[in-house]
DNA sequence: ATTTGTTCCGCAAACGTTTGCGATAACGTT
DNA sequence: AACGTTATCGCAAACGTTTGCGGAACAAAT
């Protein structure tokens, strides 16, 4: 019925304990013959060793936690897969917590992290988190952190993110390519830095090339929910023939306004978006691109994780992936 | 440096550490001013308590497993949202595992939840999986278990999910109420409960009004990379007129050829799907589809599952979520 | 015959926390 | 003065596992 433990093989085999835990991790004091007999008994009776005792007499843990404002549907599953990986390859545990976007809760699950005994920490920040000082407690207890996506610039914590600027300044130099001249560029949430970094390099592109910038070429969409009627109602305000979407989120929630426009004025409207590269062929016609890779994202960050583990003193690195252009014809 | 524990606490106030365990979970015992200085000191070094001795030591870990193939962009990351919240309300804790669809990994990580000494576990299955034999051990163990989503039908275990047959035959009736006659069903893995009982509901419904049903009508998608051009060698073999979709999945991969068409033979075909009501309204035209909450799956699921917590001899149910049809006209 | 080495195993402590039980002191009641 | 009661706290065991150390048994080398 209930879960036997190390001692009850023990019991079984009329053994000490401390030959049964030898044995069942091949300890080289351990004869070959009882080794064969522990495994059996362990196996035919299921038995499973209590994580919770292991770790709490062992120091490591073998335990990363992932902390991510929410699961969003486009950048995030491929992250996760991408920290997975690596996470499985070195042997780790992940446990992933959800802040719900909320810096007061992720402050408590920095601290519930502790909690954990975990070995390092994986943080995507919520959009309001202004600040890294509850990340210090992790720092005091000689936690390694990593800081990925949703990022703050620090030379105390390392950092993996895309570079926002030039990813978005190519997106533009696209649009600029096709003729375009009178751009609209669609934003999240006006605190977050990727907004702030992205809108940077749209507006640096836009005035390499001496073309309009002002309040009236963007718009930020600090709720998606009401994104599609904000766009709707600026896209009427001016003749822009580009737009740009610098997230997938905005992409495919308003996409279909930019159809309808179209097809109302029978006026083309050039689009491109930055995205992990997947929605750009949900769409008709498929949306041209700066694809940056989720996985990457995730894979590098969580490599740069296991490093910092294995050596504390490590440099502190801000580290950027690389983005590239993907035509599909419709800027 | 490191960890703050209860023994430095005690150190630190020049008490024992059973008063300052009694005095930071407020026992009785413990005089109103000692416990105000032990609460201030832990606060002041932030004191963490070890979870992993802490759950060692008591009996009840106040944590959930949830087991699932992967995250998919549609359905999970609201069931995911669903179940936290239940789990959030009933101050547990949510450990997510994830199979990669394999089913041997399936059984391990299910071994696996034994040494966690989780209280309840949450599964949706892999593909593969036939038979609930690896389960076993959970129930020996007096663990109790509800499956969701990706199930088998059974009577030793409690299941939550969608009337499959149902929704799709609601699906085929929302077409064939458009006055289509020759559909076209586009179903996920051949091999899975969800596909079978869809394949149902949508062969029944067609019999029910003597419309045609061969293996013409419908197309297995077992592998989603290939997907789009499998729809679009079926879709030239016959004239359909009506498209069913029964996953997101399917429907926003899919979509596009089904527009590519339309246009090219300039003939309109109805497409009506089965969704969690996001997907729906990124495409153009938004698609008509009968709508199932991922977020009530998940919810129901984790409710039933803290039921057999509470009671261990709860009756195995097994419980099916409504959906409805929501019309955005392209059907 | 003594030493040295090797193989195999058990003893016991330790990890941090909780908790039953007992101890002490102070106070009120007869 | 003797007793019962209450408030407050400490002692010590226990949870399951790992691991340093030591010991027994035996073989090999001196």
């Amino acid at each position: 019925m209930s879960k036997v433990t190390i001692k009850d093989l023990a019991k079984m085999l009329s053994i000490s304990v401390s030959t049964v835990s030898r044995a069942l991790s091949d300890h080289p004091d351990i004869n070959e013959d009882t080794r064969q007999r522990v495994k059996a008994v362990a196996s035919r009776f299921n038995y499973m060793p209590n994580l919770h005792a292991r770790y709490f007499r062992k120091k490591n843990t073998k335990m990363i936690a992932l902390i991510l404002p929410g699961f969003n549907r486009f950048f995030v599953p491929n992250m996760i897969e991408g920290i997975q990986k690596v996470i499985d390859e070195n042997d780790y545990r992940l446990i992933i917590f959800q802040t719900a976007n909320d810096p007061v809760l992720e402050a408590d699950i920095i601290k519930y992290c502790l909690s954990w005994v975990v070995e390092g920490v994986l943080i995507s920040l919520a959009d309001n988190t202004s600040s890294l000082s509850h990340l210090d407690i992790l720092k005091e207890s000689g936690i390694p952190v990593v800081i990925l996506d949703k990022i703050l610039k620090s030379d105390v914590y390392p950092t993996v993110a895309i570079d926002d600027q030039l990813a978005a300044a190519n997106a533009t130099r696209a649009l600029i390519g096709a003729g375009k001249k009178n751009l609209l560029g669609i934003f999240a949430h006006e605190n977050v830095s990727i907004t702030k970094e992205r809108l940077k390099g749209f507006r640096n592109e836009l005035e390499k090339h001496f073309l309009p910038f002002s309040e009236q070429n963007y718009l930020f969409i600090n709720d998606i929910s009401i994104g599609r009627q904000l766009l709707e109602s600026k896209i009427h305000s001016n003749a822009f023939d580009g737009v740009l979407f610098v997230t997938d989120e905005l992409l495919v929630h308003c996409y279909h306004s930019i159809l309808l426009y179209e097809k109302k004025y029978q006026q083309k409207i050039g689009v491109v978006s930055i995205s992990d590269g997947t929605s750009p062929y949900f769409l008709t016609p498929n949306v041209t691109h700066i694809f940056h890779s989720g996985f990457e994202v995730g894979k590098i960050a969580c490599n740069l994780l296991m490093e910092h583990i294995a050596d504390p003193n490590l440099n502190i690195r801000q580290l950027e992936i690389d983005t590239k252009l993907v035509r599909l014809g419709s800027e």
